[in-house]
DNA sequence: CGAACAAATGTTATAATATAACGTTGAAGA
DNA sequence: TCTTCAACGTTATATTATAACATTTGTTCG
């Protein structure tokens, strides 16, 4: 589905920005949240958190789910992952530092997710709400189907 | 936050649509059924399973979790509920009958939900997944915020 | 009608997801 | 170095959902 090529070569750029973002903010990229972010990151696969918790325990750590789940809340608040409400898993954010009007596209033949931003898609929704005078904190947008290299 | 203005005279329609909706297509609407359906309409707050579960009890029924699950899955199959996937909470479509381009925003202080449709924002969609050339199935979209009562 | 079948519900058990509460450790600044 | 607080460890439990099989009820068709 995505277009990315060498994906270790993603991955990598994922951590450099993560650290980069961690460092700027005064947050501490600590061995347990870069290893959750990396195993995230694994693959463009949304990481439910039990999985996440197996992966865990198969390397040195006596981990537990507040283990992971707090790993988990850091790297949601600091935007570096998202979670797809709707399936209930986690993944690696595109664009971390800047996450408006973004959306996500799964795929359900290989359960591929990928981040998108449309600002025809905001303005649209902005719209919509105006209509209702409601005053939007936080959006959620999933699209489930079959992404093109699954057609 | 809604137009409501007898709540129940706006359940009565809905238990009316419903069954007329369940005798067109063959269906059959229970006892259960209809007892769960009427539970998620007492209010414009989305229900959470395990709340309709306690208010089962305190009826004549030995409800159990599938009791309510499986009564929920007909109602989601037959169009006559919608499930909130970001908070794991159900309530009643406002338009049973036509559910395309539909989605909820959810007031964080009264926790009121509303339906709503908007083509201009199904096509904003439809736009965004044609550059992706993704085909999709279902879309969530539920945006959190503010109602116009609550500001 | 009444047997046969299918759909709905009852029941028991357990899976999957997530958090509360409290104790311990270790890094960073005073 | 001492203090302090954020991070992590640990135990227990809450919340959400489904699997599997038994029983009942409703419908169809001879």
């Amino acid at each position: 589905m995505l277009d990315c090529q060498d994906h270790e070569i993603c991955i990598e750029r994922a951590m450099r920005e993560a650290e980069s973002i961690c460092e700027e903010k005064g947050l501490r990229c600590t061995h347990l949240r870069r290893e959750v972010f990396r195993l995230i990151w694994l693959s463009h696969v949304p990481a439910k958190a039990y999985d996440i918790l197996e992966d865990l325990k198969g390397k040195e750590w006596s981990a537990k789910p507040p283990t992971v789940y707090r790993a988990l809340d850091f790297l949601l608040e600091t935007g570096l992952v998202h979670k797809l409400d709707s399936i209930n898993a986690y993944i690696g954010r595109s664009h971390p530092r800047d996450h408006n009007g973004c959306y996500f596209l799964i795929c359900t033949d290989c359960n591929e997710a990928k981040e998108c931003c449309s600002s025809e898609l905001s303005d649209a929704i902005e719209s919509a709400w105006n209509k209702n005078s409601f005053r939007p904190k936080k959006i959620t947008l999933e699209v489930f189907g079959q992404c093109s290299a699954c057609r």
